[in-house]
DNA sequence: ATCCTACATTGGACATTGTCTAAGTCAAGA
DNA sequence: TCTTGACTTAGACAATGTCCAATGTAGGAT
C-alpha cells in the first residue's frame, strides 16, 4: 500500500475501491492531470467510477493538503500530488507541458514592505513560462 | 478620447459604440473584472451590448497586449488593463480583493539554470496570497 | 451627403468544467 | 454477520466560455 493510502486510513477515511484508484492515478512525479484526465484513467481500472466521485475525492485530497490544485491556463484545474515538497511550475507556452521546479530563494522575499498594502502574506505561487526544448527546436 | 481608444484606432480598429464602452469600463487602477462584470457595467451604458461582443473585445484586447488575462482563483478569468507596467498580483485569500504590486527584483532570476530543464524562459507570473487588512482584523 | 462593403454585433445554441441532490451501496466496527 | 453512517452514483443544474448565421454599421469611396 502506498504511503498516501496509509495516511488516508490514518485520517479515518474509508478506503473504497474508488479512492484507491484515484490515489493510484495520482501516484508519480510531474503528474498534473485535470479532473477529467483523472476520471479517464480511473475508468480504465474501475469502469463504473463516476465523475462526481472523482471530483469529490480530488476536493478532499486538496482540502487535507495531500494534493495541490494548479491552474496554469485558466481552463480546467490540474491536480499535483507533489504536495510535500514546496515547488513552483514551469510551463511550455506552446504545448502546455508542466514541470515542477524549485526556485533558489523565497519568492515572498521579493515583495518589499511598501508593496504589501498591510496584507499578512502567506505564500507566493510562481508560474514560469517559456518554450520547452522540443517546442523551441520545432 | 482615451489613449487606449487612440491606440486601437491606430491599429485600424473600427471604433464602435460597443468597443468604446468596454474600453471605458476597463479604464482605471487596480481594475480586475471578470467578463461578466465587464458585461454588467457595459450594459449600464449601452443596454443592448451582447455577451459575445464583450468576450470578443476582451479577447482582442488581450491578443494585442492592451489587457492582461489573470486567473487567480480558477474560476472566471479577470481582465487587467494595467498592461504597460510590469506587475504581479496580491490576492486576499478570504475576500478575493486583488492589488497590483511590483516585486523588487526579477522573479525569473530566482530559477537556477539546473531547474530550467532546457526551457527558453519568457516570463514569470507571481501571485502573492494572504489576508488583506480588513479580513485580518475581522 | 450617400453608398458600399468588409468588418462588427447579436441572440441563441452549444461546449466545457464543476456542483449538487436523492436514492442506493458498502466498509468496517460491534 | 449485522448495522449504520459514510460513500457512490446518475443525472440535473450552474457557471463560464465559444461558435455561428443573420443582421447592422463605420468609414472609405464616390
Amino acid at each position: 500500500m502506498s504511503d498516501l493510502l496509509q495516511r488516508l486510513r490514518d485520517r479515518g477515511w474509508r478506503l473504497t475501491a474508488q479512492r484507491r484508484v484515484v490515489a493510484e492515478v495520482l501516484d508519480g512525479e510531474h503528474v498534473h492531470y485535470t479532473a477529467d484526465e483523472v476520471h479517464a484513467r480511473a475508468t480504465e481500472k474501475l469502469p463504473e467510477i463516476s465523475r462526481a466521485t472523482v471530483y469529490n475525492t480530488l476536493g478532499e485530497l486538496v482540502s487535507i493538503g495531500e494534493v495541490i490544485e494548479v491552474s496554469t491556463d485558466g481552463r480546467a484545474k490540474r491536480y499535483d500530488p507533489n504536495a510535500h515538497h514546496s515547488h513552483q511550475h514551469l510551463v511550455c507556452s506552446r504545448c502546455g507541458v508542466i514541470r515542477d521546479v524549485r526556485p533558489s530563494g523565497d519568492p515572498l522575499a521579493l515583495l518589499p514592505e511598501r508593496e504589501r498594502y498591510g496584507f499578512t502574506l502567506d505564500e507566493a505561487t510562481v508560474t514560469y513560462r517559456g518554450l520547452c526544448p522540443s517546442c523551441a527546436s520545432a
